[in-house]
RNA sequence: UCCGGGGUCGUCUAAUGGUAGGACAGCGGUUUUUGGUGCCGCCUGUAGGGGUUCGAAUCCUCUCCCCGGAACCA
């Protein structure tokens, strides 16, 4: 049974957390969660786990799961990147029940509550720079000293805070503290910053605000503003869990108080995630763009051909939990395989092209080589797909590895004196080759077994191999673009530090001159075909008879050659 | 160093006091007009020590190991 026809795992740990609160009428029952991506990046297989455990969550029980872009700080923001992630959610297969929101919708309320914990007490305007600040919040096992600033009256503070609002002071001059507990041996309590001050222009309030809140000022709130139950998060935000609750629970919200859970962010092997060493690959130009085929943005894993149904399956397969994981990018390329066995449609292209000559082939009254119309599966997975007729005639090509003048053990493919079967046209026999001075084999020549046609023979015999060709006189050129591992290391950087260290320098083989049968130029733009024996490849989204290879087929012969080496 | 979170086959993930199961990977077989697919089989695991219990991956306890936390990032 393949991977994907598992039922998905019937437990997992944020599951049992919605479960118990259910059961406990927490929240009458109600269950929302949200997808809270900061627009300053492109969306990549990790926030596919995000996306699939906060919308599955929400399905599952029967709740509502809402986009917000979590767009508090505009410096590092751009409309662009909302585009982009609407974009990229959309091809992933969530569709939106509810218009995005944004938490910069609610910067008004936040400075609202702002003044409330003011006047509470609970908050202050401190007036030393970041460094300092730093220095005074302590270490591990070391309590932090406290800001001079920070017994200051309610009503200065709610001046200050004010000027501060109205643009009165310069960047990193001032910012409001959260007043907690500076000895807290969770360092996310001692006195957080909630707003600073920010002069960059917001993609959607523009020029209005001069204060920005931070994120932990920010989320908890925006959740409770929208009434979310759920807030699920990964796992290095488990030690600002309390500071959620203690902004939470100073303040009068529209709805039961959210909780936060969190779990493990996932992790790929020979993969890096962090947007910033993304950006780097791509400034580098190491690679070609956040859509390169190597990237493992959603928009790279498009354009390299992975089924959003398969990613899908990918994320609800790998379930939930709190334990820091590595899955093997094998597991998702089982489930990208699995999923494209059985849609894509069968097409034969010969990357590497050897001549092949059928010295026995006959010549019509035109004195031209016959040509025969055989008829080829457009896939044996599945029937509906029909078959397609192919040019065959006594001039074609097969791949150079699949011809052996001297066969290796275990070689079953076309060698001197060996029957082979050319798939759906006939059985040849390799009776002599051409080689150049280097030994290359330049052209084989065979014959061919009229008896054959179609490719099984009357009399029952057998052939070790079938082989995929195309025709000579019928070839259309094309690309074909081979991808490897971005990071040779299963961990990049593991050794070094550096993941850059093991960037794998022939991650791409670029195959220009392949010969593709006539039907792959009517492929459609990014739809995946399997080049039969080599892979699944996508059409490329732009260019005509390019042909990305999303993964290639098991190789049973590629691990014996490994094995012998 | 302090606080928090974790530790089940190679990698993930189930089992929530009652037969340690599944997937991927690996290995072998079988089917096959793709050395693909399918099917069958094999392989390997509860971090360690004590305890509670008829019975422990699960509860208690000590130890070890890993991850996260000291942005005016999220």
């Amino acid at each position: 049974m393949s991977a994907s026809d598992q039922t998905p795992v019937a437990s997992n740990s944020v599951r049992e957390v919605v479960t118990a609160d259910i059961e406990r009428g927490t929240f009458g029952g109600r269950v929302q969660t949200r997808f809270p991506p900061e627009p300053n990046g492109y969306l990549h297989i990790g926030h596919a786990k995000a996306i699939t455990v906060n919308f599955g969550i929400a399905a599952d029980f029967d709740g509502t799961c809402n986009l917000r872009f979590d767009d508090t700080n505009p410096d590092t923001e751009e409309a662009d990147y909302v585009d982009a992630i609407l974009a990229d959610l959309a091809w992933l297969g969530y569709p939106l029940d509810r218009a995005a929101l944004f938490a910069s919708d609610y910067f008004e309320q936040l400075y609202e509550w702002a003044e409330l914990l003011i006047e509470k007490e609970l908050a202050y305007v401190d007036e030393q720079d970041g460094e300092t600040i730093s220095a005074q919040r302590g270490g591990y096992g070391k309590p932090g000293i406290e800001s001079p600033f920070r017994a200051r009256a309610a009503e200065e503070n709610l001046a200050l805070f004010r000027r501060m609002r109205a643009g009165d002071f310069a960047d990193g001059s001032h910012v409001l503290r959260a007043k907690i507990d500076m000895q807290h041996e969770n360092m996310q309590l001692r006195d957080p910053v909630m707003y600073r001050i920010r002069a960059g222009h917001h993609h959607r309030t523009g020029d209005q605000w001069k204060i920005y809140p931070t994120y932990d000022w920010a989320h908890g709130q925006s959740d409770a503003i929208e009434g979310v139950t759920h807030s699920l998060c990964t796992l290095e935000f488990d030690s600002h869990r309390a500071l959620y609750d203690w902004y939470l629970g100073h303040l009068p919200l529209p709805f039961e108080k959210p909780c936060q859970t969190e779990f493990a962010r996932l992790e790929l092997t020979h993969t890096i995630a962090s947007k910033r060493k993304l950006m780097r690959l791509v400034d580098d130009g190491t690679v070609d763009g956040w859509d390169d085929p190597r990237m493992p943005t959603l928009r790279g894993l498009r354009r390299r051909g992975y089924p959003s149904l398969a990613i899908r399956e990918f994320c609800s397969f790998i379930g939930v939990a709190r334990t820091n994981s590595r899955h093997q990018i094998e597991l998702l390329e089982s489930f990208v395989r699995t999923n494209l066995n059985k849609v894509a449609l069968r097409r034969m292209a010969v990357l590497r092209p050897l001549k092949v000559v059928i010295t026995n082939w006959p010549v019509g009254d035109d004195g031209e080589p016959v040509v025969e119309l055989m008829e080829l599966n457009n896939n044996p997975e599945n029937a509906d797909d029909g078959t397609r007729m192919v040019a065959f005639t006594g001039e074609f090509y097969i791949e150079q590895d699949d011809f052996r003048a001297e066969p290796p053990p275990k070689y079953y493919r076309l060698t001197p004196g060996r029957e082979v079967r050319l798939r759906g046209a006939y059985f040849v026999t390799a009776t002599g080759f051409e080689a150049d001075t280097d030994g290359q084999v330049t052209e084989v020549r065979v014959t061919y077994d009229p008896d054959t046609r179609g490719g099984s023979s009357p009399d029952g015999r057998k052939v070790k191999s079938t082989m995929h060709w195309v025709s000579a006189a019928h070839a259309v050129d094309g690309t074909a673009v081979l991808y490897d591992r971005l990071f040779t290391a299963e961990v990049p950087g593991d050794e070094t530090g550096d993941p850059f260290d093991d960037l794998n320098e022939s991650s791409r083989e670029i195959i220009m001159g392949a010969k593709l049968e006539p039907a792959l130029g009517d492929v459609e733009p990014g739809q995946v075909v399997q080049f039969e024996r080599l892979g699944y490849f996508a059409a490329d989204p732009r260019e005509r008879l390019l042909f990305h290879r999303t993964v290639g087929l098991r190789d049973e012969w590629a691990k014996i050659q490994r094995r012998n080496s």
